[in-house]
DNA sequence: CTGTTAGCGCGTTCAC
DNA sequence: GTGAACGCGCTAACAG
């Protein structure tokens, strides 16, 4: 391999072989039975000697394929999300393909992403921020003929795959459980985008129609559900409060297991003095003490999803448009 | 925006504007100043009616640039790693750059990392995975001359930056310290990696060195750093034991945490009857009771990692290569 | 059966 | 404001 300044090309490394580029083509590309064995062997050398490796864009640029798929998140290091993103890489990686991650945390980065994949930066896209993509700008992802699954339950497949969850009915169904054992004050622990955002949150609603159907007092929403240090000073902040709650309704797991731990601190009892729920069912809720009781599908994963999306980007004839939905139970363990 | 099947190109939008390719080009990319006011309107007209938007994969080859920076990390949900991967989004966002994202977790997987980066998917690339990529590798991607910055300890600038923890020095501290408080049986509660992979780790060298020098019993090394569930489990493991340890010293900060938590599950007083250390000094040691004492960084941010590769990345002349070395210090809070 | 010729994919930019 | 070359790999059609 000898040391130069311009990458080789395959013009080159059929120059040094004495042959065609379309030949260094058929060998590199393992289309053997074309090509003679002596020839084979001469290409595959003279690439080694330059040290040639295809370029990308080239290779994207012919292939009208960039072999690579695009995950649109709201955010890095949330649970279900590096989940996802875990998944799907797993799922590229075994198809030979890239990983492109795009953070959403704003309506400008949501326009910005909507261009980049409209300029074709991959083959198809999971997208699944914390605020959906509006309206026009999934129809113009649709219009450019980009596979995609999206993650909300706010859209119905139109050009594209939908994974939805139902969480509904398992949140409705804990806060009844709540409302049952003689909660009469119940807090909700909220993540900051469903108390800035337009989209309506299912947990949220359900919390607000549990309050109304079992005639609790008026709503407590705080912010916390975020990240754990939030959490815990969120819960230090109601237990402060003149009208303490008796339950905690977290919006994740994490800040519920963190809500845990900080009424421990305070020298409550959980669940007698309050009782705690939250959303996800993490692993890590089986070693709080109490275990946590939560709101969650069976198991977090996302094979479902980075196999739609593949079936899209592989396919030859655009599929039908598929839905899933991932029912959600409520899962009780000891911590209400 | 007319509706077709074929993306449309600059040859189709200069048609319809009735000007050459070269005149749209220009538009398109704001070289104003060579283009009439009027001649403009029209272009930009006629892109938009035709929908047109560029291809990344033309550009890139024609610029030999993706405008695409990748990171290479060992796993995803990992404080550390989540922080580098927002703070490289952020930078990359800024410069109008995206992020490709390669998890390694296995030899083979590095050496895909290593061809796909050949292949110049990306203008340059922040590599840190748990298990550092081999001197060939890394030659092998200098070698094409692809912008790096390597996150290890165990190699020097060659032709990278490199990015370095000095670890050790606050490691030593932190045992030294169990020692002087009278610890005599300190248990290490490593990272998967630390067990099984070839690579020296600093902090395990450093209690290595520490039960020698303070002529303390043999090792107790013992898995379960990598998560919290398994952390708990292995803690509780090390209770059971007839030597049960007095002091535990965790490789990860998250691992420490859960440490507290489960010794304190088993009745235990965190400092008084063992004392906890972790690794990371993440935010959420402030929230534990007692406070986690901990060996780290003075905070979690990597936006020298993404500075540098950016220098490299849009610089047009190779920079001389670079060293940054952060500095961990042991900062004592309650839980030793 | 083995290998070649030649054009294509599409945006960018220099010389006129 | 334009013509045309160029970046580089892929493959259909063709020739021996």
């Amino acid at each position: 391999m000898t040391a130069s300044h311009r990458r080789p090309t395959t013009r080159e490394v059929a120059a040094l072989a004495g042959v065609s580029v379309a030949t260094v083509s058929y060998v590199l590309n393992g289309k053997d039975g074309r090509v003679g064995e002596e020839t084979r062997r001469r290409v595959l050398a003279a690439a080694d000697e330059l040290g040639y490796v295809r370029s990308s864009s080239a290779r994207s640029l012919r292939l009208r394929r960039t072999e690579r798929v695009c995950l649109v998140v709201g955010s890095i290091g949330v649970p279900a999300y590096d989940q996802l993103a875990r998944d799907l890489s797993a799922a590229a990686d075994e198809a030979g393909y890239g990983v492109m991650t795009i953070v959403v945390d704003s309506p400008a980065r949501a326009d910005k992403a909507v261009d980049l994949l409209r300029q074709h930066v991959a083959d198809g896209a999971v997208v699944a921020p914390s605020v959906p993509l509006a309206d026009a700008q999934l129809r113009a992802l649709t219009g450019s003929r980009l596979p995609l699954v999206v993650m909300s339950n706010a859209v119905a497949p139109d050009g594209f795959d939908v994974v939805r969850t139902s969480e509904a009915a398992a949140c409705v169904e804990a806060f009844d459980h709540l409302a049952a054992t003689g909660r009469r004050r119940i807090a909700y622990l909220a993540h900051e985008h469903e108390l800035t955002g337009r989209q309506p949150s299912e947990r949220r609603d359900a919390y607000l129609d549990a309050l109304d159907r079992h005639g609790l007092g008026p709503e407590l929403v705080v912010p916390g559900a975020d990240d754990r240090v939030g959490a815990y000073r969120a819960v230090e902040a109601l237990l402060a409060r003149p009208d303490r709650p008796d339950a905690i309704f977290a919006a994740s797991d994490r800040a519920a297991i963190t809500a845990i731990l900080a009424l421990r601190d305070a020298g409550l009892a959980v669940p007698e003095d309050v009782a705690v729920v939250g959303v996800g069912n993490l692993e890590e809720g089986r070693i709080t003490r109490p275990p946590l009781t939560t709101v969650g599908p069976p198991a977090m994963d996302f094979h479902d999803v980075a196999r739609l999306l593949f079936d899209r980007v592989l396919a030859d004839e655009t599929p039908f448009d598929r839905e899933i939905t991932t029912s959600w139970s409520f899962i009780r363990r000891g911590s209400a």
